[in-house]
RNA sequence: GGACGGGUGGGUGAGUGGCUAAAACCAGCAGACUGUAAAUCUGCCGCUCCUUGCGGGCUACGUAGGUUCGAAUCCUACCCCGUCCA
């Protein structure tokens, strides 16, 4: 008689207002916003990542942000045990988890799990760089097509990143990828999900990030970047290849002009939403509105959703 | 006014007589993605027709003519752009 609590879970594109809905979603039916986002993980990378602001992390508690120092390596495979450990605590407190979705990978990895794979190792990828210095650019598709032809016709042989990690897994698990991700996804356990999409016409969402882009500008994101770079943090640090932070770094050491930085900072970030477009839109048993999560009309229509389902699933499963 | 260099598809830019609807890269569009995912990779990318084929037709390399079986590629004139000389 048990009523599993409900976890909301809103996906979208970029600039698409999912943390605005979270905010008002979280302010009304009681919850805490949990990020799920890989680049929010950063501690001092704020601007050009979006994180939420000083105000509406004192307004509404925000988890999963801030965890890491940008020296420091994040996997979903991480965030899934983080974001755990964090569903548990608000479901002892009996608050509303309200996920905002980024990064689809992570929400999967989460919410539908992983099959039972052996995790990164660094040791297993040295090796096989080396290899791969050694024996030619084609080494790894090579040596997946003998250890897993079907995963080798699966994963292009230019795609070094993905050919890697399903050898790594392979070699770990003493058997081919194609085996060990047959079987069953570890799925999340204890909550019923309620996923929403935000899904603005395209256009207006690109004039959006252009327009965001500006504004993050205008609110100091060269300044940020000159202080992550003083503080001594290396170029080679992943957070500096999230969009924005590589490139206005290089224009710091005079390598390119301002406007011409801006403007490659605003079609990166369009190509992005439209790889999330391109993740999400397949994605099962998701809710689409077709607009801006802070538009009222919207996130009024979102809420009324909400509530509905949420009753529905508790009386349901009481 | 004169001398050179150059004008190629949305952009950059190869291509000097047939293998060129035109390399490559970028942009754009679509897609894949089970542990670095704001990453990485794949396909398409002049228009059009169908019996969707390494298929047919049309248009295209500044403009207009010409040479040739055949021209983005050669010739002539003209128009632009750049550099230099007056």
């Amino acid at each position: 008689m048990t009523r599993a609590p409900v976890l909301v879970a809103i996906v979208g594109p970029t600039a698409s207002g999912k943390s605005a809905l979270g905010m008002r979603v979280a302010r009304e039916l009681g919850g805490e916003i949990v990020v799920c986002d890989s680049t929010q993980v950063y501690r001092g990378f704020d601007i050009g990542t979006s994180k939420p602001s000083a105000a509406e992390q004192k307004t509404v508690r925000h988890h999963l942000i801030d965890l890491l120092e940008p020296d420091e390596l994040f996997t979903a495979g991480v965030y899934r045990e983080r974001a755990i450990e964090v569903l548990a605590d608000l479901r002892e407190r009996g608050r509303l988890p309200v996920m905002t979705v980024g990064t689809g990978l992570y929400m999967r990895a989460l919410i539908d799990g992983f099959s039972e794979t052996p995790v990164r190792s660094e040791e297993v990828r040295t090796r096989l760089r080396t290899s791969m210095a050694r024996h030619g650019a084609d080494y790894l598709h090579r040596a997946l097509r003998r250890i897993d032809s079907s995963a080798a016709k699966r994963i292009g042989p230019r795609d070094t990143p993905k050919l890697m990690r399903a050898i790594e897994i392979s070699m770990l698990a003493g058997k081919p990828v194609s085996e060990v991700q047959s079987a069953r996804r570890q799925k999340l356990e204890g909550f019923r999900v309620i996923k929403i999409g935000l899904m603005p016409p395209r256009t207006a969402l690109y004039e959006r990030i252009e327009r965001r882009t500006i504004e993050m500008m205008d609110r100091g994101w060269l300044a940020e970047v000159r202080a992550l770079t003083e503080k001594g943090i290396p170029a080679t640090a992943k957070p500096f290849s999230f969009i924005g932070y590589g490139d206005l770094r290089a224009h710091l050491e005079g390598k390119n002009k301002l406007p011409a930085v801006v403007a490659a900072i605003q079609q990166a970030t369009r190509r992005y939403a439209k790889r999330q477009v391109t993740w999400f839109r397949p994605e099962k048993d998701v809710k689409w509105f077709e607009g801006f999560g802070d538009d009222a009309k919207l996130s009024d229509e979102a809420l009324k959703y909400l509530s509905g389902e949420i009753e529905h699933k508790e009386i349901s499963a009481s």
